[in-house]
DNA sequence: CATAACCCTATAGATTTTATAGATGTAATT
DNA sequence: AATTACATCTATAAAATCTATAGGGTTATG
């Protein structure tokens, strides 16, 4: 289950992203734009910009912009930054040395193995997914829906 | 991230698959054998009967088996039964009727729209992969492992 | 009556989420 | 150049929630 802090990254991104236009957006903004506890949305554009997938301007006229075109970010990327990716058992998650205490011998732990087939799933959706696809999803699921309200009347 | 529980769900069932033949298993010998504390191993094993996937025998002579064999058993219906479902959003998950707080409506909302695609990717591993074929991964590791030793040799 | 699963409850610890307070850097204004 | 307003950055801590575990009594069965 992905957390809060990403659900909030995703949609502070989709913000940026239909702004995608060389300005910059003011935390504020999208703060109270997708409804996000402010200094919460701080963190996670701080930990967005570490990760490379924003940019940012200190100071008056300052603020965030995505620090390239939103059909180049993934969202595997966002949720790896933000929940240090997303594998079903910790000791397959990105940068993690660590053996589950769990399995004896990872080589052969059956959980493991049977994960490592689910994170080659998900990883082949995630990233394949970019910001733009995501958005172009909505979009047409808001077309779909306002079509059939349309012969509904 | 499947969480402790279903981690020990999985190796007592493991356990259990390995022993397959007709006898019952007290709780304090699966709690030996997959080193699980024996109080949280109860709950488990009392959510996996409810579910479906255990039987049991109260009182003297008693314990837990399979409640079919191993091969119909799959992986998804035991996150299922332990997670409630293995859906990266909340709003994707079994019988939750609830919407996520986040997405004003859930028809298009991006996130749910991507993750769905991820639940559908993840499920068709999980609905497909059985206690058996858990099982017959790890032998198969375990077996190329000391074949790799005897080479080395 | 001994055994062994069942059921309910409590709690320490970890994690996540939110809030508070100020530090630091930038740009416009005086 | 000094001031001021702005806006991100940093650190901390409180609150809320979730996870893992333990305790103790209940019920069914041989």
């Amino acid at each position: 289950m992905i957390s809060k802090k990403t659900k909030y990254a995703l949609k502070a991104l989709s913000y940026l992203a239909e702004h995608y236009n060389g300005d910059l957006v003011l935390i504020s903004e999208l703060a109270t734009a997708e409804d996000i506890p402010k200094k919460f949305l701080e963190a996670i554009l701080v930990a967005l910009r570490k990760g490379g997938v924003l940019k940012s301007k200190i100071g008056k006229g300052g603020g965030y912009m995505l620090a390239s075109p939103p059909a180049t970010i993934t969202i595997g990327k966002v949720v790896s930054i933000l929940e240090g990716g997303f594998a079903l058992v910790e000791c397959l998650n990105d940068n993690v040395k660590v053996v589950c205490e769990e399995c004896g011998d990872p080589t052969c732990c059956g959980i493991r193995l049977v994960m490592s087939d689910v994170k080659i799933a998900i990883d082949s959706v995630l990233a394949t997914t970019t910001l733009a696809d995501m958005l172009e999803k909505s979009d047409m699921a808001r077309q779909q829906k306002s079509r059939i309200m349309d012969y509904s009347i």
